[in-house]
DNA sequence: CTGAAAGCGCTTACAG
DNA sequence: CTGAAAGCGCTTACAG
């Protein structure tokens, strides 16, 4: 990697300064359209830009101006053995992902995205390689722990997503809690179902905490029976949601009424799972997802879930990170609403009511 | 966004430098393993960086270099009203910019992402923008007409996917041509259906065009009719199929046997408005997709597609834009092999046998 | 309005 | 092995 180095002759200021005949200063003002250059003086440049296809080096502009108007984001990428060979997880991030594209264009900036492996050991050595490119950072769920999030935001602006805030960096998550209580409510009450469980993500993950805590909370407060624990675990994928459902099944154990799932993803595994053994959706088990990916609606039956306004908490990020890059700073910590998307995987019909 | 600066008094390498007590060329040294230090040097300044937090900064390295150690890769964000409120096209492009991404970071590169608006008008813009911050630029299908590829590949190393080669830059792309000769016989010569319709995706894609004219052709070949032309124009949306679907219907004219769709996310319309009509699939009418993306195997049926080996695309893509970027040349047109996925919404039955 | 020159934070011959 | 210094391609006070 040492020995790669830029072979081309590159076009520079100066290339464009000589062909219109006048300075490099005067090149970069009306590049920039800074100052009020005369319009002959203008017109030569532009034309002297043209006809080179010349294209400023944003190395070079970063260093002078001390801002690179770049972001960086880094997230996981699921390296596991695959649902039947897909790439599931994809979604949920990309989303997010593209929020932060949109909003970061409406600045001029670009963003630098990096994946890391699950099973990846040189995590901070990415960040940090990221960090050096961009003007700050955005970091998906569980990047680093919160010891390192707080040394590095000493460093370089850091918002995380989805985590809880740390000392000196900022945070952007949805309403965990608010979400779960509504579903599960909507479980208890609406359906009158009396057994649940919780098919839980990563267990390092903040958003699977809260979610997890709000559940047993709220199926508590309704007297209903809570499962959860290991036989219950998932880790946010669809191979960890069908394995859960199918080591009850061999074993023999009654499944309960409704499976509350950390994530959609899981959920769309559960569903397989379910589908394989001949049990009914939600006839026999209600299935519940988190997230609203875009498949969920797709689902058969569809997909009861939680929406995430996945690409607003995306946009979030960069605007808050902006304002901190720009201002010195910004929100600490910021919670978006979320939304109980009632579809039918929970037993409701599609007419919109819901059967008990 | 002019009066953006950076506000933090930032750690440069002469702050290393001091607290270390060497030159910053000693720093420079250790920090990028060149020659061979001293250990008494080299663990002064690691412990220096260590407790400083030090981020070199990547701006000024590249500059220094010629290499910024980034590709850019731009594509089009659907804008379109989205099928029933969803972003759909995300994944075909997303798994290609995965492959893009683990290719790139086996090099030490990272990758700028941009997306651009179908109707946006600032596209050159935006791709310039890019290439001025990366050593390369990668471009996704339909970014820019072959003139303006040209153009730029003069002034940056350019790859395009799933395009035709331009003079002067470099493309990946899949052999849609086999791809869709091998499906459209499996339809007609297997299940022996003889009356065949396209629905395209965009009419400028080369892929498109590629798809559909194997089409036309393969199915000549086997005297089944085959139905294209503005009645059939999709536009490698969902929402694009669905409409196709609903329109005839609305005609009261007859859907032929089977429908190719020019892609995944076509399908899934095709079969959304199917179902919405009580239509059986593949019963009544056979669809297939092109693609496989991961929800494929997830739709009831599960579709019958043709898999493009899109993550290879994308480190394919990467590669060879390195190759060009380190050594000057690189290949100038490579065609991957894609694989028909024969699953059920062709006719085939789960275990795998055709029904005629 | 315009140009000469300094400076952004690195890397790397070049001496020692 | 190590340091002083030049240079990468821009932007922007500072004079004129």
């Amino acid at each position: 990697m040492r020995d790669v180095k830029k072979l081309k002759g590159t076009l520079t200021i100066y290339d464009v300064a000589s062909q219109a005949g006048v300075s490099i200063a005067s090149v970069s003002r009306v590049l920039n359209g800074q100052g009020s250059p005369r319009a002959n003086t203008r017109e030569r440049v532009i034309r002297a830009v043209q006809e080179l296809g010349f294209v400023p080096d944003g190395a070079a502009r970063a260093l002078s101006n001390g801002l690179k108007e770049v972001v960086g984001v880094v997230f996981r990428r699921g390296e596991e053995t695959h649902f039947e060979g897909e790439d599931e997880s994809l979604l949920f991030i990309d989303v997010i992902n593209r929020g932060i594209d949109v909003a970061a264009q409406r600045r001029g900036f670009d963003v630098l995205m990096s994946s890391v492996g699950y099973t990846d050991e040189k995590v901070a050595a990415r960040i940090a390689s990221i960090a050096g490119k961009a003007d700050g950072v955005i970091l998906h769920d569980r990047m680093l722990p919160s010891a390192a999030i707080s040394k590095l935001a000493e460093t370089v602006p850091v918002v995380t997503l989805a985590g809880s805030p740390q000392k000196g960096a900022m945070n952007v998550r949805c309403d965990n809690e608010a979400g779960m209580r509504a579903l599960v409510r909507h479980l208890v009450k609406d359906h009158g179902y009396r057994s649940l469980a919780y098919v839980s993500g990563r267990s390092d993950s903040p958003d699977n905490r809260s979610r997890q805590k709000a559940f047993e909370q709220e199926a508590a407060a309704h007297q209903a029976t809570a499962n959860t624990g290991p036989d219950w675990q998932g880790n946010y994928s669809a191979a960890g949601g069908a394995k859960v459902v199918e080591a009850i099944l061999d074993a023999h154990r009654k499944l309960p009424r409704a499976i509350v799932c950390a994530n959609d993803q899981t959920a769309l595994g559960v569903m397989h799972a379910l589908a394989r053994r001949r049990i009914n959706v939600p006839g026999d088990v209600a299935v519940t997802g988190f997230d609203d990916v875009p498949v969920a609606r797709h689902l058969h039956p569809p997909l009861t879930t939680v929406r995430q306004p996945m690409q607003e908490m995306g946009a979030t990020a960069f605007d808050v990170l902006y304002s901190r890059i720009s201002t010195g700073h910004g929100d600490a910590d910021v919670v978006l609403p979320v939304q109980l998307m009632v579809r039918e995987s929970c037993g409701c019909t599609a007419s919109g009511r819901s059967r008990a």
